[in-house]
DNA sequence: TAGATTGTTAATCGATTAACAATC
DNA sequence: TAGATTGTTAATCGATTAACAATC
């Protein structure tokens, strides 16, 4: 209410970089750090650190630049990062396994209370602290548990069923990967979708655009 | 040279997304659609999908609409699906796997050639139709393929390393996923980066943003 | 004080949306 | 022809960059 304009969506995408940067330097004991050092260090214009900065209060000193600490202590603020939103996994093949072991969930937000998977084969298994259990207690686990974020790694062909289904429990915020967009479908839910495949077509493009340099 | 205005990057990137659903409305045996329809499937509004369309030529009619296979064609031809890139995956963890299992590479402009790990668990299983060789002998495979873009699925700690022996080798096109970001060192690559935990953070920011409100 | 560097305003640039004439 | 829908221009919006006064 004090000094806080309101952060636009094109800068909060891009705090999490800068918080991978400064915590970087952070553990690295540098304190302090101007616009123009980081950057060279980042690829952002100096001028727009700036600007994207200011726009959650004034962390900088003139003549000095900015102090590490502090920033990435504003940015963890910002983001949210103190908190742990309960979550669960959904499909606990090479895909989710990767993710469960190894994503640092308590670091981005989030606890992982739960993996589900509907093969006996993985069914008992333990992945990233939790021991996988059959899909179809995901209805007895909801009412105790009250997750408020799924991760779908499934096959495409199966998100649409199983997003509605989680839905309908009552869950309204979803990390996805693959192809189906949940939140055309249900508007009310917070979506982050990775679209793996899309990122790999516009690596093709450009690839493609650098063989032929000009058209 | 005709009537080709040139493409902006944030044209680009809803090309995947613009493919995505029109190839699904082609299988469907949809054989045209308006702006309009297609811009309640999508979400994107229909003046922005005619000024998309529009800067790669005129594939509309005035009163009729779109038609789809020869719009994905068209896209399918700016993207550069059809190429082959020859690639190459580094890291046969879960993630590996998953990858190089089920990524439709063929579909996407590349074509997997070859899978490496150092672990003498892995090596010697197949994955997505490659046996899995031992790192070490990768500057003998570059000799002999010339693979031209690389996939990165190795712990954070290695990509500064493991980037570069690839950069020495002269692979000059990586599918990073993590931290590190590999075109700062090498100005001369094309990257794209999956930075899980960037997305990660960012639904906690929309999480954060949606229990608030009001601020 | 002199030098450095921010905070902030103004200028620029690009992308999105609105509107409508062209035309199927 | 009448209706529909594109192609395209103009208006709007927002994000980035440049510039410089404020100030440590």
């Amino acid at each position: 209410m004090q000094k806080k304009n309101l952060v636009s969506m094109s800068v909060v995408r891009r705090l999490p970089r800068y918080y991978r940067f400064l915590s970087e330097l952070g553990k690295g004991g540098v304190a302090r750090i101007s616009s123009q050092e980081l950057s060279k260090k980042m690829g952002f214009s100096a001028s727009q650190i700036r600007q994207d900065f200011n726009c959650f209060g004034g962390f900088g000193q003139q003549g000095y630049g900015y102090n590490v600490p502090q920033l990435c202590e504003a940015i963890e603020e910002i983001l949210g990062l103190k908190q742990q939103h309960r979550c669960i996994l959904i499909g606990a093949g090479n895909l989710g396994k990767a993710i469960a072991g190894h994503m640092p969930f308590n670091q981005l937000g989030f606890q992982l209370i739960g993996v589900f998977d509907n093969s006996p084969q993985v069914i008992g298994q333990k992945v990233g602290g939790q021991t996988i259990l059959p899909y179809g207690s995901i209805g007895a686990f909801y009412q105790e548990n009250h997750p408020v974020m799924a991760i779908l790694c499934i096959p495409r062909e199966n998100v649409e069923e199983i997003s509605d289904q989680l839905y309908s429990l009552g869950i309204r915020s979803f990390w996805n990967f693959g192809h189906y967009d949940i939140s055309l479908k249900h508007p009310d839910t917070t979506v982050e979708n990775v679209h793996m495949n899309d990122s790999m077509m516009t690596l093709c493009y450009k690839l493609a655009a650098k063989n032929k340099p000009q058209a």
